[in-house]
DNA sequence: TGGCTTATACTTATCCTGAGCATAACCGAT
DNA sequence: ATCGGTTATGCTCAGGATAAGTATAAGCCA
């Protein structure tokens, strides 16, 4: 290693600070939620110090500190550095390293400034499940076709105009809900987001939805891309769920999660053939309706199985 | 954002050194090929610095520099902190950002103390494709069994044991190529590693595959992982493929990569079911049995599609 | 009791996957 | 020219998974 550092020209000048952001999620009434800090501005988060052990007990540390809230089940997210958005060529390096967590809702303690807030208010576009509003996509493919038509040449007006349409899923092409980083970034670079104008871009018109400050909108599509990728092959969802509930319950937090509406019956036997939860055989009260089974999550598969389904048509002999 | 920061005791005592590592695969006649520095026993990889744009531009650098070879594909795999492993309790924390680049294998220039290594012989474990050789899966699963018996308690032994078998696939299970990272981390902490006797494991005995300095085998285990999950959702594979290839070498591309063998007819299948690749129009040459077509990938799969495959029962109301 | 709501069971057509058989096209040795 | 070896390529077939919808059950309330 040593020899590997020879072309280094090393030093104190070359220390950077590392910044720990978190996404906590939790899913209250089918409205997915994320924790907020600074009047619903910012994700919580704080420097990686000395007396941190590890990423993770920064992050936990951090998190605690400023919104009472213990953290359960985390995952990286993703690392990134922070300079040429802000512009300042002269600051020091600062990286910001992410983690996605996931908890059940409950009161923010006294003495602190976090809450729980709606992840859709920051992202209205990414809520499919009733259709998007038609003001809203009305204004979206508008704003979205100008930009494109704003392009040089007519190829690269194309050329936008594809990449709007498959992101957004417009002239007749299906709605991809795990790709929600790709369209924060493509309003960004097309001006219409709060902080592309902070940033520096013409100051066009704006589009709905709330910002937030530095990188930290950007992260929190991070994080729900993730989330959205990864409820379809691994059983995260439970850990957003109470320890008992009903299907519907269920199903509504995988809408609420995805932003789609599933099918009831096939979304049933989905979770039933995969063996995820067993029936508590307790009945759900308080609801209209025909009441439904109590189920839990089956603990056991996590141990049983190690992921579920391979695309390679594999050869047994 | 300043609020957010108020319990924090801030200052320069908190700066990090942050490194960058990359994981840079190729493909060449069947094999899959990292590249090292340092006699093969590490990573490319240098610190972050002042000069740096961005990460991967600081990415970049380091691996022309130490290896003149030039990146093309590049992901972020992960972020991970040093400490706790290295044991100095006083040093500044450090900070290693991993990075995964795809290429096509080529001469290492002059003056570079670079190569190419076959990554099966960090792992010699992982290659699945002729089955295991016996001698290494009898070494193996004595030594796991021998560890999983000197647990303390009879439940904590079965513990063992279960994890064992389900991330090597013994006891009737199914091997998950996947698991690289689980098997390397349950290696470390059986003891059975170079790296966790040097890291002050109770020296026992060690098996196959060769160390790296750091954390850099766990980093490269990290890599491998990501790509043979990845090359089954999305077109990865063609970027360690030349331009044309028959439908037999990429085949053995993927098969390199995933450690196990394919049906050769269904894989086909899928290719060309999923339009990823076109017909040149030539053959083959220099074969022996019938000359096989060439293909090329067909780049428009990028722009048409974004994704696959959902797993959810989405409603279409 | 009828109407509303949600739960749950089944059916049907289609598509995808794993596995294997059969044939084609080339080479080299006889 | 033919046979055996080797790889390429086409095709079938059964079983399982999926999408979509129909039908029935079981509560509540007016």
């Amino acid at each position: 290693m040593a020899g590997a550092r020879k072309a280094s020209k090393t030093g104190a000048a070359n220390a950077t600070t590392a910044d720990l952001v978190a996404v906590l999620v939790a899913v209250t009434d089918g409205e997915p939620k994320i924790m907020t800090i600074a009047n619903a501005s910012a994700l919580p988060s704080g420097p990686f110090e000395f007396a941190h052990r590890s990423l993770q007990t920064g992050l936990r540390a951090w998190v605690e500190a400023q919104t009472g809230h213990p953290l359960g089940y985390v995952e990286q997210l993703y690392t990134f550095a922070d300079r040429g958005r802000a512009g300042d060529a002269k600051s020091p390096h600062s990286i910001s390293i992410s983690y996605l967590g996931l908890t059940r809702e409950d009161k923010v303690g006294q003495g602190f400034e976090a809450h729980w807030s709606g992840w859709y208010e920051y992202f209205p576009w990414e809520d499919h499940r009733a259709g998007l509003p038609a003001a809203l996509a009305k204004t979206l493919a508008s704003r979205l076709r100008a930009w494109s038509k704003s392009a040089d040449t007519a190829s690269l007006q194309r050329e936008r105009w594809q990449r709007v349409a498959i992101t957004f899923g417009l002239d007749e092409r299906e709605w991809n809900e795990e790709l929600v980083l790709q369209r924060y970034e493509l309003l960004y670079e097309a001006g219409l987001l709060p902080e592309a104008v902070r940033d520096g871009a013409s100051a066009a018109v704006v589009i709905p939805g709330r910002p937030m400050s530095g990188d930290h909108r950007r992260i929190l599509a991070t994080g729900i891309a993730r989330l959205r990728a990864k409820i379809k092959y691994r059983p995260v969802v439970f850990e957003l769920m109470p320890a008992e509930f009903t299907l519907l319950q269920l199903q509504r937090t995988v809408e609420a999660l995805a932003g789609r509406l599933v099918h009831k019956q096939n979304f049933r036997r989905l979770i039933e053939q995969q063996q995820l939860v067993e029936e508590t055989g307790a009945i759900a009260a308080d609801t209209v309706g025909r009441p439904a089974k109590l189920f839990r999550f089956r603990h056991g598969v996590l141990a049983e199985r190690a992921v579920v389904g391979t695309k390679l048509p594999l050869s047994r002999t």
